[in-house]
DNA sequence: CCCGGGCTGTCTCCC
DNA sequence: ACAGCCCGGG
């Protein structure tokens, strides 16, 4: 332990040792915050404080998995079971936790399922259909965002700014070939309506949303003071990391654990807030002053990570902003390389200048692929720049986009485990079943749910009546019947699941069983290679369910311990194993908390970043995309090339583009302007590793 | 009544 | 260019 702390600066150390009331730690870019946090975790142990009674709060999954390997390295040796002790969670992990254990008391029934984003886009276009609502004339994803601001108190019914962005002008007004639309679909009690029956849906099919995750544990603790006292009891100590992207309900659970014994603190910094899109607000670091009293602040300030030049040319951009926290970083790092701005022609060339100096670097100074980072703001721009690194021979992960547990061919198999599970969940339902294909259309859907909607049950509920023929309906015998084969289908692996403690080999056997590969090689006719992509996927899948089951941290592997986990692994995050040797490709905001030796910047544009639909929206957001450009700066150690095209294709149309303005607040010395071709003037030979082959002999 | 082949709008960021 | 949806054949 002494080691370690004799490794820290005297503000880290001051950070470590203050374990006992409540702590604010500003902890600017790069500051070793992660080693500081850790650090405290192991020397909270090494006073022989109970692992049970700490609690820390990530902001991804992947970071508490982290942290819990550090505080284990840390500890060395057989310390593996007191760090599996701690509780090391996101709040949402941690919510999810509380309602698994007492959701009963709010009338949950113990096999309810979490609906992520396009569970929730279902569930809404099917309240629309049963209000007789033409989806079409929703604005989906603005109306859930709509619906999280109601159901998280961020925003009332009487906010008039959300309205104008859910009636996009000229769009909605019109009526196609002249028939009356069903119904007007712009009001504000049409929204409140289907508020209300996506909050009635949600309850019969035994599920919960992300919001649900946070809004529901403060109800139960509101009601059930007992519930609360447990835990306020039971976690003495408490952490959070990236405060200032926790939202005003993350922040009352929080106050509602901590308040008694007032050991929390708080890690954070005002300048890296980039989430206030789904409900951060860094204005709970003053709400933290407020509510407990007597707040220790430490600013850890020296910058280990940057060059001075990098750091330079961040602290310039960021200080544009008003309302914040003044710092001062500093680095004892030299100035280093200039930041390098270029002009590519197009969206091509730029990915290719990506490429080529990946490459050239790569060799010229023997750096592995993985200390480079591409950093982009939309996932749109993903696209060409893989296209490049393929190319190039190049191995690369993207992450951050679209997480494995989100393809289509995972959540068709998962849908079953969840209809197994919880057969009320009507979205599960709905996904799997005519997928694969047994001949169930839409008007047999159609039938079913006029059973369901008047009655106010489940699908699967109504499927049951129909075929026990307890009720009247218009539904063919070839459909009949195969309805009645999917209840025993369900039924028959609801019995599996609960006897056999394997689940994997259970999930597998029912793959089999829906002959899902068939399924693949129908659909996928003109792809075969796409078809068996699919079916390794489903493998992965597979085999992930066996790692979860033999995982030592859990104690006991269920099913619904399982679903539960990936419906909260919104995005893929890469091991470190899996991302060894290669270049990372990611937003910016999947980048938070990440460094790279060398990092490029993709499309440093107007429109790009500051993004044109964020200026839109409202002013404010402007500082908001400054602190995102300030973050991508920041991931940087050694250089940072940032590329803004002439002209970028978007949406299949060439269009011209400016620079950002935000590239005229690094001050100008700090930055070389370059012409695209990143060759110019070396020499590359055609194997790039000749030279090194041949003088290690290999 | 179901299925496959053509057509259309689409993308900010994510627990 | 890609996913989701509409329409005519079986």
């Amino acid at each position: 332990m002494d080691h370690l702390l004799e490794r820290l600066n005297p503000q880290q150390r001051d950070a470590v040792l203050t374990i006992d009331g409540p702590l604010l730690i500003i902890a600017g870019a790069g500051s070793g915050k992660t080693g500081v946090i850790t650090t405290r975790i192991a020397y909270m142990l090494s006073r022989g404080i109970p692992p049970e009674s700490i609690l820390a709060m990530t902001f991804t999954n992947k970071a508490a998995g982290e942290m819990k390997e550090r505080v284990k390295e840390i500890l060395g040796e057989g310390a593996g079971k007191t760090a599996s002790a701690l509780t090391i969670s996101t709040f949402h992990a941690f919510g999810l936790s509380v309602l698994r254990r007492y959701g009963r008391l709010l009338g949950y029934r113990p096999n309810f399922t979490v609906y992520d984003t396009g569970d929730q886009v279902a569930l809404l276009k099917e309240a629309a259909r049963e209000l007789r609502i033409d989806p079409e004339e929703l604005e989906v994803y603005n109306l859930l965002q709509l619906f999280s601001g109601i159901k998280t108190e961020r925003i009332t019914w009487q906010d008039e700014r959300w309205y104008a962005m859910l009636n996009p002008s000229g769009k909605s007004s019109q009526d196609k070939s002249g028939e009356e639309p069903s119904r007007g679909a712009g009001s504000i009690s049409t929204f409140q309506e289907l508020y209300r029956s996506y909050q009635e849906h949600l309850i019969t099919f035994n599920a919960v949303d992300f919001d649900d995750l946070i809004m529901q544990p403060l109800t139960l603790f509101r009601e059930h003071p007992k519930v609360q006292g447990h835990y306020a009891d039971l976690y003495r100590y408490v952490l959070v990391d990236e405060f200032q992207d926790t939202s005003t309900p993350q922040y009352n659970l929080l106050y509602q654990i901590a308040r008694e014994w007032k050991n929390v603190c708080v890690v954070g910094d005002d300048d890296q807030s980039i989430y206030s899109w789904r409900g951060a607000d860094y204005s709970n670091i003053e709400r933290f002053e407020k509510d407990f009293l007597r707040v220790k602040e430490i600013k850890l300030e020296r910058n280990y990570r940057s060059t001075g030049g990098i750091l330079s040319a961040a602290n310039a951009v960021i200080s544009n902003n008003t309302n914040r926290k003044e710092k001062a970083l500093w680095t004892q790092i030299d100035g280093g390389n200039l930041l390098e701005l270029s002009f590519p022609d197009d969206d091509g060339a730029e990915a290719s200048f990506i490429a080529e100096k990946i490459k050239l670097r790569a060799y010229q100074e023997s750096l592995a692929y993985d200390s480079f980072g591409i950093l982009i703001r939309t996932n749109s721009q993903a696209r060409v720049i893989e296209e490049a690194l393929l190319e190039a021979d190049i191995p690369y992960r993207m992450s951050g986009g679209q997480s494995f547990f989100q393809r289509k061919e995972i959540k068709d198999i998962a849908g079953y485990l969840r209809i197994i599970l919880n057969p009320d969940d009507d979205v599960s339902l709905l996904r799997t079943i005519n997928t694969p294909r047994r001949g169930i259309g839409r008007r047999t859907v159609e039938a079913l749910h006029e059973i369901a909607d008047e009655r106010k049950i489940s699908l699967y509920s109504a499927i049951t009546l129909a075929v026990h023929r307890e009720v009247d309906h218009s539904i063919g015998k070839g459909p009949l019947g195969a309805l009645e084969e999917y209840l025993e289908l369900t039924a028959r692996y609801q019995e599996r699941f609960s006897e056999s403690k394997h689940l994997a080999a259970t999930t597998e056997r029912l793959a089999t069983e829906i002959d899902y590969w068939g399924y693949l090689v129908q659909e996928f006719q003109k792809s075969e290679r796409a078809a068996k992509a699919k079916w390794k996927n489903i493998g992965f899948f597979i085999r992930s369910i066996d790692r979860y089951e033999q995982n030592p941290d859990v104690l006991e592997p269920t099913l619904q311990g399982y679903l539960n986990r990936i419906s909260l692994q919104t995005r893929d995050e890469l091991s470190p194993e899996e991302a060894a040797g290669k270049v990372n490709l990611m937003t910016i905001h999947a980048a938070k908390g990440l460094e790279f030796d060398v990092v490029f910047l993709a499309g440093v544009e107007e429109g790009i970043i500051p993004h044109q639909r964020a200026v839109e929206e409202s002013e404010g957001n402007l500082e908001e995309e400054r602190r995102l450009f300030y973050v991508a700066i920041t991931r940087a150690r050694q250089q940072l090339y940032m590329t803004s095209c002439r002209r970028r294709q978007v949406q299949g149309e060439m269009i011209e583009a400016v620079p950002s303005p935000f590239i005229e607040e690094i001050p100008a010395e700090l930055m070389l302007k370059t012409l695209a071709d990143p060759t110019a003037g070396v020499e590359m030979p055609e194997d790039p590793f000749a030279a090194l082959k041949a003088h290690f002999g290999s």
